[in-house]
DNA sequence: TGCGCTCATCGTAGAATTGCGATAGGATTC
DNA sequence: GAATCCTATCGCAATTCTACGATGAGCGCA
C-alpha cells in the first residue's frame, strides 16, 4: 500500500483520469512486448547496463534491440548515458515505481471500495 | 481463428522467466491502449456492466469497442457471460491481481535486493 | 590521420493494430 | 412468425509495430 492520495503524473501534473488512463496505457504499452520486459529485467539485475550485454543475451539483431530501447526510452522507463564508445542504459527506478503504484490505484477495486467510483460515474449519470 | 503466435524467440532461459516475460507482457499489452485502461476502469467502477454502457461511455462505434473488448477478453482480463440479449462484463479480479504480482516482482529490484540476481546472470558469467 | 568498436538511424517488408460502417447471429418480445 | 434490441464479426483503409540488413555518427586508440 505505497499508493499515496495524490500522485503526480509523469510530467508533473494533477492526475486527472485521462492523465491516469494516458499514463497508465503508455507505460504498459511499452511493456506490452516480452523483448523489451525482458531488457528492463536484465538492466534491473545488473548495474553494468551497456546496450552490447544486452544484444548478446538477446535473440535479436542490434538494430532491433536498439529500436525497442528507443521505445523504452520513449516511454521513460529507461534512461541511457554515454559512456565514452558505449551507452549505459539504466532503468528509472522512479518511473517504474510510478507503474507500479499506477496499477495500485487500479487494484483498491478488488475489494469493491468506495473508492472506485470516479468521475467517470458523473458522465454516466448528469 | 488466427493461429496462436507462440514466439519461438526468447528461448534458451528457464520457463520460469520467459513465462513470466510472456504473461507480463501480454497482461500489459492488453492495458496497453487508454480506451482499454478505460473499459477496465469502467467496469471496476460499477456493478452492472453491459457492453452498451461502455459503448455510451467511450467516444466509439460500438464495432470498436467489442474490438476491445475482445482484446481484454483474449488476455483473460475481462470476462462477458451472456446474460439474457446483453452481455454482461466484468473485470477477472484474480487476473488483474495477478498483473499487478507480476509487476511487483519487477519492484524489489528498485531496492536492488539480491533477490533480482536472476538465472539471466549465469548466461552471461559461465 | 586512420582504424576499430559501439550504438543510432534509415529503408524496407511483413504482420499487427485501430477505427469505422455494414452485416450477421442470438435472444427477447409482440 | 415477425419485429426489435444487443452484440459479434466481416471487410476495408490507415496507421503502427516488428524485425532485419545496411549505413552513418561518435568515441577511443594506434
Amino acid at each position: 500500500m505505497r499508493t499515496p492520495p495524490k500522485q503526480p503524473s509523469l510530467d508533473g501534473t494533477p492526475l486527472d483520469d485521462a492523465g491516469f488512463e494516458r499514463d497508465l496505457a503508455r507505460l504498459a504499452k511499452a511493456l506490452g512486448h516480452p523483448a523489451r520486459v525482458r531488457i528492463v529485467r536484465f538492466l534491473l539485475s545488473r548495474d553494468t547496463c551497456m546496450c552490447g550485454d544486452i544484444v548478446e543475451h538477446l535473440p535479436l539483431a542490434q538494430s532491433t534491440v536498439s529500436q525497442h530501447l528507443k521505445v523504452l526510452k520513449d516511454s521513460g522507463l529507461v534512461q541511457g548515458t554515454i559512456a565514452g564508445p558505449r551507452v549505459c542504459y539504466c532503468v528509472d527506478r522512479e518511473v517504474l515505481g510510478r507503474f507500479g503504484d499506477l496499477v495500485d490505484r487500479l487494484q483498491p477495486c478488488l475489494e469493491r471500495a468506495p473508492d472506485c467510483r470516479t468521475p467517470l460515474d458523473q458522465e454516466e449519470e448528469p
